[in-house]
DNA sequence: CGCGACGTTGATTTGCCTCAACGATTGTGG
DNA sequence: CCACAATCGTTGAGGCAAATCAACGTCGCG
């Protein structure tokens, strides 16, 4: 078997075990990309055709917002998915840019090859509802958070949740990921040194 | 049929059509209960054992900070669904409350006969997947806006997308949901009917 | 009737942004 | 491999967005 594939199918196993069959059909549904930093999977304007799976790398989601700064949704990492759901099944035209913030390597899979994977192996719809319903519990966690707390809370929460992401990222891509400027960072950060 | 059962069949019959069978089912499975105004169905510290859709009525989920403001998460009328999904899936205390708004009838359904359900009628699976990938889409959406924009432009944005609810839940509750004092929401409509 | 939620106003304070500037680091093309 | 550009993290001055606190009239509800 592919050695980038395995990780994918480790990673399915561990929500419900495959047969041979069925892995062969994972197998065969996803294709393999190599990107390199700074380059893009997704643009604005473009619809989403596809499901991504991180191998290995980092990749991250942002938005661009009318007076042309940027926004960060998500950072995905080994073992994670992205891309643009709303786009990926309504057929619209995203408003997201996904960028490889390193070298990275992912799978992919069609949107109709996903639908061919959900009619073939019906238990992929209960492997996904679960992966969706747990996206939906963070986003829900942080949207609480960011309707009820000050950015240092939010700093320190994401210190917390993501330590493997902080020591990867830039303090200008937290920063925009918790909704502050790089500058105000810079100064909470100043603040919790001291004390 | 009951006649509160059906509004749920004609619901999930919207995302893929039930057969007799299935539809007796799904009968079995849920039960009603009928909600005063100001009464709980969930309170922070309980485990959610439930999950719930709105037949009639409106509730609202909210988070309480420590200082004891609260921070209203949701909103939940016909034909919507609420609950604490990470409490229920993972059987962990609830740090949300839901609270009827109005007088409500709901149905609900137990996380083992859910469970059931799942088994018995695999396609569940998929309408769960689909609905918890609108979620997913939406609370995204709502993450961009809380670290892209300005209270002001929240709120049009709420008037826009959710007209049904503007003209039902007090400016104290639309406050809350966008992240905001209701002082601070009050001077935003004032600017906006001078404008 | 009276109490409690609601919507509003104003004064003051605070959180966070904007803009400008700087050294330090990273990266990149010649 | 060096030189130059770009990005990063930081600092400071000033300004604006939004919170806080206090107060008041209105309304619906018990």
């Amino acid at each position: 078997m592919d050695q980038k594939i395995k990780s994918l199918i480790e990673y399915f196993n561990r929500h419900l075990l495959l047969d041979k069959r069925e892995v062969a059909i994972v197998e065969q549904s996803f294709f393999q990309r190599k990107i390199k930093r700074r380059q893009f999977i997704l643009q604005e304007g473009e619809i989403c055709k596809v499901s991504t799976f991180v191998v290995s790398g980092c990749l991250r989601t942002y938005m661009v917002d009318n007076s042309g700064s940027e926004h960060n949704l998500q950072f995905a990492i080994e073992n994670w998915w992205t891309g643009d759901i709303g786009s990926f099944h309504g057929d619209v035209p995203s408003k997201l840019n996904i960028e490889a913030m390193e070298d990275s390597v992912i799978l992919q899979i069609k949107k109709e090859d996903l639908i061919e994977l959900y009619e073939e192996l019906p238990k992929f719809n209960r492997i996904f509802r679960v992966l969706a319903e747990n996206a939906m519990v963070s986003l829900q966690r942080r949207t609480l958070l960011n309707i009820s707390s000050t950015a240092e809370e939010r700093y320190l929460d994401f210190m917390n949740r993501y330590p493997f992401l902080f020591n990867r990222i830039s303090n200008v891509h937290i920063a925009s990921y918790i909704g502050v400027t790089p500058e105000f960072l810079s100064t909470i950060r100043k603040k919790l040194v001291k004390s």
